[in-house]
DNA sequence: GCGACAG
DNA sequence: ATCTTGTCGC
């Protein structure tokens, strides 16, 4: 029988036995693609919250891999009952993007998340227990550095420069767009540097940030502001 | 003890 | 992340 996605462990937990499930949890990643990966479908997610907290958005957004259209998308209002606390956002989001997990019909065969994979002070980031808990092959791309110092990269669309961690490479600063910030990869689960880096690039054709990225921050923010 | 700190 | 006004650039 094959373990049903989010039945890792309880979300009613505090931010110190979040720490410890991180550190049990980050040995069971497999940090290398599955032999013969192929993506036809990729999604995005992210969440919106109100600004007193209370209720969290969430939600998926499909799409073609090839032509990058949505083809199915799927959100959930639960209660944020986990605070913001940096390098444990998983525990703040994931519960939210798993109720939404469950309305998706179309599964996707890999998924960007909105924050950081191993680029992490204890390797386990939002990329890595989302990949985790829905077993599916993962990136994260985070718009600012958590962890980790960057080179200064070239200029040119492509560009790239390694994030390095008490001696680690744990990550790549990717210039997405000609003139504008780097996005910051690393892989999630099922994943590698390299694979990460070339499916961010392959998915962010015109704009800085993934358009799973961008299509999903669109769904949430709309979520919210329709209740 | 002093900063840094994904979203 | 969200709250907010104007401003710069294509």
């Amino acid at each position: 029988m094959s373990e049903s996605a989010g039945a890792l462990h309880g979300w009613e937990v505090t931010p110190q036995e979040a720490v410890v499930l991180q550190a049990t949890l980050r040995e069971r990643l497999v940090l290398r693609p599955p032999p013969h990966l192929r993506v036809s479908r990729i999604a995005g997610a992210d969440i919106s919250t109100e600004s007193g907290n209370a209720l969290g958005y969430g939600g998926f957004v499909v799409l073609d891999a090839v032509c990058l259209r949505p083809v199915e998308q799927a959100g959930a209002a639960v209660e944020l009952r986990f605070p913001y606390v940096p390098g444990l956002l998983s525990f703040r989001e994931l519960p939210v993007l798993l109720a939404a997990w469950n309305r998706l019909v179309q599964k996707p065969d890999l998924l960007i998340f909105d924050g950081q994979g191993i680029a992490h002070p204890r390797r386990f980031g939002l990329a890595c227990h989302g990949g985790l808990l829905l077993g599916v092959p993962s990136i994260g791309c985070a718009k600012s550095l958590l962890v980790g110092k960057v080179e200064p990269l070239g200029e040119a669309r492509g560009d790239t420069a390694e994030i390095r961690h008490r001696g680690e490479v744990v990550g790549m600063a990717v210039r997405t767009r000609r003139g504008v910030s780097p996005v910051y990869v690393s892989p999630g689960h099922l994943m590698d540097l390299p694979t990460a880096v070339e499916w961010v690039l392959r998915v962010s054709p015109r704009y800085r940030e993934p358009e799973t990225t961008r299509q999903a921050h669109r769904f949430v923010n709309a979520l919210r502001t329709a209740e």
